[in-house]
DNA sequence: TCTGGGGTCCTAGGACCC
DNA sequence: TCTGGGGTCCTAGGACCC
């Protein structure tokens, strides 16, 4: 039986769903943000792409290039709610469903498509189903495989539906830049045309061992992507997480040691409570420090046990922190545990709340040991701890991923 | 007025062991 | 007097995605 995938994808998603409950901004270019002052855009609409706006530039140059623009504040909870509520539409038509980001879904539909009047006739009947129930537009990519499902919906981009069919793939694929496909983006273009490769045809009929010469196990990957083959499988079953962190660009670069072991503070309390919500634990904890001028880096420790407690992730946190000199003031902090281990047993997932209040007295009680009277004020900013105020495409709809605490 | 936040996977290089 | 060699594990950083 031919395997047949389709690609879902909402067409400016956190954009539509606004413009779909303010009437006032349909038909007007918006962009999507955060909270925050330095904040970026996370979406914008189709009037606003014709400006020349794109995701991750700052409100200042996109008020520049359209400076009609209206921003809107994500809300989380309306994206997540959407996407919920979508994925009951994809489940009409085959239980093999991978979520695969909140504004786009895989579905197998090979042993069900006959049922429905064939592929064409599902991707029609969600993307009616979509506008009728939420009001906003989806493309829908048709095709024997992940990789070319997701390249026929960003060709029909906006509103539309294409099907690739095993035969017609040479055709696409022939002259199409290789930075077109899912998985190939800059670096990888740039090394690709350091070698005359600049199409998918020539990357699909490149020399074997050129490729794996240049790129490793990953030439291999290549060239059939190329040739618009790819084996991975979709991804029905929500795996279990490798990693959960947070991170936060402060309002100001800041130099204050204090200020600094603050927001790992507050990054602890948020790492350990969506890690005990969701029962996993971590045995490795990792510290990221961005500086003005963007430079990054990340530095790890493993711990003996493992922990979701955030007194404990603090310390180890806090523990890299006196290891390292640092050179300029802090743009940006990150706290993220690794080395997961399902929690099942973990009572304080049943009790959250106190689990919470504990660990963040513990915390400060170690913080008073340590700096004496300053931390008051800490307490406070403790209670405000709460998800950041960008909008991440990257969160799921429900498990760990979703990083909405309330839900 | 500069440049978000959530992830996963891969790799280079060093430590360590036999 | 002149630096074995293979394996594994770990860390830090980079590439890529939404």
């Amino acid at each position: 039986m031919k395997t047949i995938i389709l690609c879902i994808d909402m067409d400016a998603f956190f954009a539509s769903v606004e413009q779909q409950a303010n009437p006032k901004l349909r038909g007007k270019p918006v962009a999507v943000i955060g909270s925050g002052g330095r904040t970026v855009v996370t979406t914008r609409s189709y009037e606003a792409r014709k400006f020349g706006v794109k995701t991750g530039m700052n409100i200042y140059e996109a008020k520049k290039l359209c400076p009609h623009i209206i921003f809107v504040v994500g809300d989380s909870e309306k994206y997540t709610h959407t996407c919920r509520e979508l994925s009951k539409v994809y489940s009409r038509f085959t239980p093999d469903i991978e979520v695969y980001s909140i504004d786009e879904a895989f579905l197998d539909v090979t042993t069900t498509h006959h049922l429905f009047g064939g592929a064409e006739a599902i991707g029609l009947s969600i993307k009616e189903e979509v506008k009728k129930q939420f009001g906003i537009n989806c493309t829908v990519g048709i095709a024997p495989n992940i990789l070319m499902a997701k390249l026929a919906s960003d060709i029909a981009k906006p509103d539309g539906l294409r099907w690739f069919k095993e035969e017609d793939i040479p055709s696409v694929l022939k002259d199409l830049p290789v930075k077109e496909l899912w998985g190939i983006g800059p670096s990888i273009e740039r090394r690709l045309a350091g070698l005359g490769i600049k199409t998918c045809g020539e990357l699909g009929s490149a020399p074997a061992g050129l490729l794996r010469n240049r790129f490793g196990i990953v030439g291999e990957t290549l060239k059939l992507m190329g040739q618009g083959i790819c084996h991975r499988p979709l991804i029905v079953k929500e795996e279990d997480p490798k990693s959960i962190g947070h991170s936060m660009t402060l309002p100001q670069d800041i130099s204050n040691r204090k200020q600094i072991e603050a927001q790992i503070l507050k990054l602890s309390a948020m790492v350990g409570r969506r890690a005990r919500k969701y029962g996993f634990a971590g045995k490795k904890v990792t510290l990221t420090i961005r500086y003005p001028d963007f430079e990054t880096f990340t530095k790890q420790t493993t711990l003996s046990e493992h922990t979701n407690i955030t007194r404990e992730i603090y310390n180890c946190a806090l523990g890299i922190l006196n290891s390292i000199r640092l050179r300029d003031k802090v743009r940006l902090v990150g706290v993220s545990i690794s080395q997961l281990k399902r929690d099942d047993n973990d009572q304080m997932a049943l009790f959250d709340h106190r689990a919470k209040e504990k660990s963040i007295l513990n915390a400060v009680d170690s913080i008073n040991d340590k700096h004496g009277e300053f931390t008051v004020t800490w307490a406070s900013y403790l209670e405000q701890a709460k998800p950041p105020g960008v909008i991440s495409p990257a969160w799921r709809p429900s498990g760990v991923r979703n990083v909405n605490i309330k839900n």
